[in-house]
DNA sequence: CCAAAAGAAATTATCGATAATCGCTTGTGA
DNA sequence: TCACAAGCGATTATCGATAATTTCTTTTGG
């Protein structure tokens, strides 16, 4: 079979939905291919409607674009698109940094564990440890606001995929990735919430502006 | 037929889409009800594949809640709801707005006609009118930033139809509603960015508050 | 009388087939 | 030669039917 069989309770359309995402990301289906419903399916041994289904999703997600009657196509990952990105992180995190304080001043532990995840990964030269490991120090702060709104929007930008792609092409240097969330830790621990607002928007300038070559 | 017929060109699934936008807004489907796929398609005369399609649709819209293999739902209206959309729509405008700054500050008639509808609508005590130029107003800011991205999201939290919601039940007073806008329009033509963001959040922490009886 | 299990009913997920539509190619007439 | 229309191949949109799963009901054993 085709498609990763890892989760085992996933349905079907799961699971297409995920080959997908790990081939737009990884590049084997560059930007602007048009991807074929049938074609899909034949390819994962599964009907048309999975497919169209995990198809209509990432569209939702802006992975892919649909227009209808015309077919769907991978969006290119161009440096307007990821500005866009990086923009509405800015302000969801921005955002969500002073609302989260209080919980992740009491239990700072979910960062924590992040930072010593990217610290691990660096040194042994992980680059999809630095992704993930820094999506989920993100993900954290979003999380510790308790909005779930929020949380479900933040996911729906795919950003360990794009981290992903950043890292693994953009050649940055792990180690100051992982040390670049230190003061933001540290103001959680010790500084006020509009100190965390302020170094989490800073951090997101950076990025937003460093992965071009 | 069931579904609306209005425009022609517009595919099954479109039409079913819309057709349940408006009766979940309009409460003919309240919240919390099972939408069933084969017993919407017979009502409205499809099969069950576009019944399908616009409730996955909808489901990442957040109107209903689709749940695997369990079924979907209409999703509750309930204050901690809606205090979680508030608060992203913080996050959003108060972020937009300052990016929205330029364009706004050398073209600020799309505030100004939205303005011009609120005020006309509160004159004829028409509670719909205020909230489609409410909604055009905020949108507008968002629209100024030239983030389609972040608009898209925007668009998926479904202002209109909440606000809507709250105007009709919630006994607000329109013309305090509309003249709330001014202080907004003004820092934009004669403010500053950062003015324009603490406006913006303002505002929408005085309508994250008032809703409640 | 209750808990667990077996069976039935309802509903979602998926399939394979067909209808509708799109873009391209080819042919036609000026 | 060129604008345009008819025809064709490819693909999306939709259908009706079936498989898989969940939920509800009933039965069984203690």
């Amino acid at each position: 079979m085709a498609v990763s069989a890892a989760f085992e309770n996933e349905s079907l359309s799961e699971k297409v939905k995920r080959t997908i995402v790990d081939r737009v990301v990884d590049g084997t289906y560059p930007p602007g291919m048009r991807l074929v419903e049938l074609q899909l399916a034949k390819e994962f041994g599964v009907s048309q409607a999975p497919v169209r289904e995990a198809l209509r999703e990432l569209s939702s997600t802006r992975l892919v674009e649909n227009i209808p009657r015309r077919g769907t196509f991978v969006r290119s990952a161009s440096q307007d698109d990821l500005a866009e990105v990086y923009f509405v992180r800015l302000a969801l995190e921005g955002t969500a940094a002073a609302a989260a304080y209080p919980a992740l001043h009491a239990d700072p532990s979910p960062l924590r564990n992040a930072l010593a995840g990217m610290r691990e990964a660096a040194a042994t030269n992980d680059a999809h440890g630095i992704a993930k490991y820094s999506t989920d120090f993100h993900r954290a702060v979003v999380v510790a606001t308790g909005n779930r709104l929020m949380l479900e929007i933040w996911d729906s930008l795919y950003v360990e995929a794009r981290t992903m792609a950043t890292v693994v092409r953009g050649h940055v240097d792990l180690h100051a990735a992982a040390e670049a969330h230190v003061p933001i830790l540290e103001a959680f621990e010790s500084g006020t919430p509009d100190l965390c607002t302020k170094l989490v928007i800073e951090h997101q300038h950076e990025y937003s502006i460093l992965p071009q070559e």
